[in-house]
DNA sequence: CGCGACGTTGATTTGCCTCAACGATTGTGG
DNA sequence: CCACAATCGTTGAGGCAAATCAACGTCGCG
């Protein structure tokens, strides 16, 4: 009854391993979902589109961005496989996103369209408390990194960054680490070659 | 049957403005909350202690802040009428809190255990629906906050701070202000004047 | 009144950005 | 399969925004 689908697997351990569901209520859940792959590079969510999907990141990795009125970009979220990936504004508001989502990798998501997932969370109440706890826990995280970004100088958070995502760090572009803690990559160029001086 | 304490009415607009729920159930709820009043600067959680409680803002203003190994104060948030404020870190894992929260004015708190709550969760779906919603918004308001804070100069970011929040600018002191844009003191009060003398 | 908390000012230092240029690697079309 | 272009990381010079440090004025409160 549960799709053996091997992209559904990281999508049910994450259910799993949060919620108590039995099998016929996870399986009208990972009904709702359609599959998406996306090329390197490709844009999965454009700025000024509605977001009306909630996504999961089954392979690969994406990173959602925006881009400032001096034309920076900024990485706000990266996400690999077992992470949740959206513009939650864009979602929740049904307005125009004032982010990107792009695959980094050749990535497989999966997707559940908002109306479906509300009809569920009347339906089925663990959905809804798996997604209570995952926002919750995502605030938090968010909090960190804020707090982290605002007290501590490039090196700490790059060595964070590093010890915290080592499975990110290997498959996304310098470049896009610089933007997501704040700094430019010739900065973060420079910190990583005195981090290579200590060192020796 | 529901309480008619006028401390109650902002949590009651509060729940009724985002979720359908009966009288009776709003009152099941209600009754778990126990009022905590707190004079001016005094402090209602400890860094250390564990947040074993769900706080609502009733009157006054509260904030959250933390102080980082060089002895620097960070504020996460300010709490208003009408506002949630907790270490949610501490209160979800049940560790030790990494963050202080104070009363910045005589102010009054409502607060519900999280045992009654995560009973409630379980009674009463509209509760945990509630929550949800909550902290959804507060995900997506900590990301456009994070944003600006990477992408804006001071300036931009006290001129927001003062549109969106002019009730607290005016009862909480500059440095706290400043603490929570992520500036000193000092540097908040040179780009205020610089913005009064750009206005004659 | 006198002390402490708060905001301000100015001099100096520093972390980070900007801009420009240059290898190295990747990928692509002829 | 090679040649050329694009992408990415690095380097260094110069500049700017913000932090640090120290000092001072003012207000409110015990």
């Amino acid at each position: 009854m549960i799709p053996d689908d091997p992209l559904f697997e990281p999508l049910i351990r994450n259910v799993r391993e949060l919620v108590a569901i039995d099998d016929a209520e996870l399986t009208r859940f990972l009904e709702a979902f359609r599959t998406v792959e996306l090329g390197k590079k490709e844009i999965l969510l454009f700025k000024g589109d509605t977001s009306h999907h909630m996504r999961f990141v089954s392979q690969g990795c994406l990173r959602s961005y925006f881009i400032d009125s001096a034309g920076h970009e900024f990485t706000i979220q990266f996400g690999i496989s077992g992470w949740w990936v959206n513009d939650l504004y864009s979602y929740l508001t049904q307005t125009p996103a004032k982010h990107f989502i792009q695959a980094v990798v050749p990535s497989s998501v999966l997707q559940i369209h908002r109306d479906r997932l509300e009809a569920l969370f009347g339906q089925v109440p663990a959905v809804e408390r798996f997604f209570r706890i995952k926002i919750q826990n995502a605030y938090v995280a968010l909090q960190d990194r804020t707090l982290h970004a605002m007290s501590q100088p490039l090196e700490e958070r790059y060595l964070e960054f590093r010890r915290k995502y080592r499975d990110i760090e290997q498959q996304v572009p310098q470049y896009m680490i610089a933007s997501y803690l704040g700094a430019t990559p010739e900065h973060l160029s420079a910190v990583r070659k005195n981090i290579n001086y200590d060192r020796s």
